[in-house]
DNA sequence: CGTCAGGCCCCTAGGGGCCTGACGGTGCACTAGT
């Protein structure tokens, strides 16, 4: 394997990497045999590496470059930065809106020309057909996607050009794939390689467990009492380090960061709403130790390698365990022990379920399906949005829901009808399948909600989601230490908890409620006792209530 | 689905309670107007 100790060599040469974790030299081996890898490691790890070294032992052998797909802009300047200091100021390029039309062309250049060994831009740019085109003529080594858990999250509405990379990557003439990411469930990961066409890939899961990140569920019945014990335990936690808090709403990111920087603490709030220039110093202030915590929407994380984060906070429930273990992923780098806790209320699924709405616009669909049918032929995106007066981005959305069901069939030329079945058939299918996704998204948000209310061990739950086993209970969650404190108390009791004997609605067993219908005692908690309604799902009661109105009765 | 802000009424004058409608996240690229 003289390919392996070639890489060995290149890794430290040129990226100052003399020793390889686990799976980074199989996956640079792979690359470089022409391999499809897809790779889930956490940042910080050196998935990056994984691609720039074999790319760069490609381009010793061929002088052609690889193409990286990469979601942000900022995240392209920063790997561009990093490269040009470790390679030289043309070795890596960047082709987006954010450089003027000499400097893309220079870039262009740099690819053709050999002295380029990157090539990075966002999936946008691989809609217009003379790029793709472009791109073909450099002949490149690799596609890499990067961030590549963004095909499945965000690809089927928000950024639909994702759907469309795999398309793109057959039209290269199939070169191999890198998909990098730092978080995927197994479904997840069976997206990304299917969309992007992956065959028989070389799958790299590493570093997965962070036993040093301590998992913390706290539950919450009144709004007003939760936003109060986020403030309190977050200025608790920022007296040992800094840290993050991640809020649902842009407003609230402000409310929060307003009584955090009153109770003295360096605090300020980050949302997409928020001034570019902001978002960058805050950024920086950040990673300079400078601000004791960033209270933040979803926007603030990606690409972020900060290793002294000591705790991650969330006043709101996210929208799936990826993001959460994603995000949670930020604390902790460094392996010195860190905070992440999960504030919950019932009540916070309604926004989530209300962001993961995509209702499906049978007209919309309808529309395209009749010029396409009138049109004979492949019909180019652009003239489809003339006819039709959707603007270019919706067209890309719903052209790939008719794509998906096989009503049309998007190639070089334009977009075709592929199917003979009726119109409103076609419409018919993709608004299934719409609807199908909408039942997807509700069930990984149903998987969240039950980490939340587990009563077992968190870690496990957590790795279980995303397939792995850990055989016992990590004795660093809420859970464990609960565990721990009852048989500490059955030992000094000497017998079994008093508690158990007298309930009226055991663990487990079956109640009917006079609105809710048939019901499972999920839990007890102080005053309060969960039950899952079979109609109605998770219901919280409190126990006073309950006894005094006798809201349950045995079934 | 829940929360918030604004308007309204209330009973007796300034604050509380109720109702209703609006709003809620993530980024690329492109264009028009300074």
């Amino acid at each position: 394997m003289s390919d392996e100790s070639a890489l060995r060599a290149l890794a430290a040469s040129s990226f100052n990497l003399p020793d390889l974790r686990d799976g980074q030299l199989a996956g640079m081996a792979a690359l470089a045999d022409g391999r499809d890898v897809l790779a889930v490691m956490p940042t910080g790890y050196g998935k990056s590496a994984i691609y720039q070294v074999a790319a760069l032992h490609l381009h010793k052998a061929t002088g052609r470059p690889a193409v990286v797909v990469s979601p942000l802009i900022a995240l392209q300047e920063d790997q561009l930065d990093g490269l040009s200091q470790v390679l030289g100021p043309d070795a890596a390029v960047a082709i987006n809106s954010s450089h003027s039309d000499a400097e893309v062309e220079a870039s262009w250049r740099a690819a053709e020309e050999g002295t380029a060994v990157f090539l990075f831009l966002a999936p946008e740019q691989l809609a217009k057909q003379s790029t793709v085109d472009r791109i073909k003529a450099l002949d490149i080594t690799l596609f890499v996607v990067d961030e590549a858990h963004c095909v499945s999250s965000w690809g089927h509405d928000f950024r639909p050009d994702y759907l469309a990379l795999g398309n793109v990557r057959a039209q290269l003439g199939n070169p191999p794939v890198a998909a990098l990411t730092a978080t995927a469930s197994p479904p997840v990961r069976d997206e990304i390689v299917e969309r992007l066409g992956m065959k028989k890939p070389l799958v790299l899961v590493h570093g997965f467990d962070r036993p040093n990140i301590t998992l913390d569920v706290v539950r919450h019945h009144e709004d007003k009492g939760k936003r109060q014990t986020v403030l309190e335990q977050v200025a608790a936690l920022a007296r040992n380090g800094h840290g993050l808090l991640y809020a649902a709403t842009r407003k609230d990111t402000e409310k929060y960061a307003a009584r955090l920087a009153k109770e003295g603490l360096r605090a300020e709030a980050y949302h997409a709403g928020r001034p570019a220039r902001d978002r960058e110093h805050i950024h920086e202030l950040f990673l300079n130790d400078k601000l004791d915590v960033v209270v933040a929407t979803t926007a603030f994380g990606m690409g972020i390698d900060k290793p002294n984060v000591r705790f991650v906070v969330h006043a709101d429930i996210p929208e799936s365990l990826d993001s959460y273990y994603q995000e949670i992923g930020r604390a902790g780098r460094d392996g010195q022990p860190a905070s992440a806790v999960l504030h919950y209320r019932s009540e916070d699924l309604g926004l989530r379920k209300f962001f993961g709405t995509h209702s499906p616009d049978p007209d919309s669909l309808l529309a395209i399906l009749k010029v396409l049918k009138a049109a004979h032929a492949p019909t180019p995106r652009s003239s489809l949005a003339e006819l039709t007066g959707f603007k270019a981005r919706r067209i890309t959305g719903l052209v790939n829901q008719l794509e998906e069901t096989g009503a049309v069939s998007a190639g070089k030329r334009g977009v075709r009808l592929t199917s003979k079945a009726k119109l409103p058939t076609l419409v018919a299918d993709a608004v299934e399948l719409a609807e199908a996704r909408q039942r997807v998204d509700q069930s990984r948000l149903t998987m969240m909600r039950a980490y939340a209310e587990t009563d077992g061990c968190r870690r496990q739950f957590l790795l279980g989601y995303f397939g792995e086993d850990l055989p016992e209970p990590c004795g660093n969650c809420d859970r464990c230490a609960e565990a721990a404190n009852q048989a500490e108390m059955r030992k000094s009791d000497g017998g079994v908890p008093a508690s158990a004997a007298d309930e009226p609605f055991p663990l487990q067993s079956t109640v009917v409620h006079k609105e809710w219908g048939p019901g499972l005692v999920m839990r007890h908690e102080d005053d309060v006792i969960t039950v899952l309604f079979e109609q109605e799902g998770y219901k919280t009661l409190s126990r006073a209530a309950v006894v005094e109105h006798q809201l349950l009765k045995p079934a």
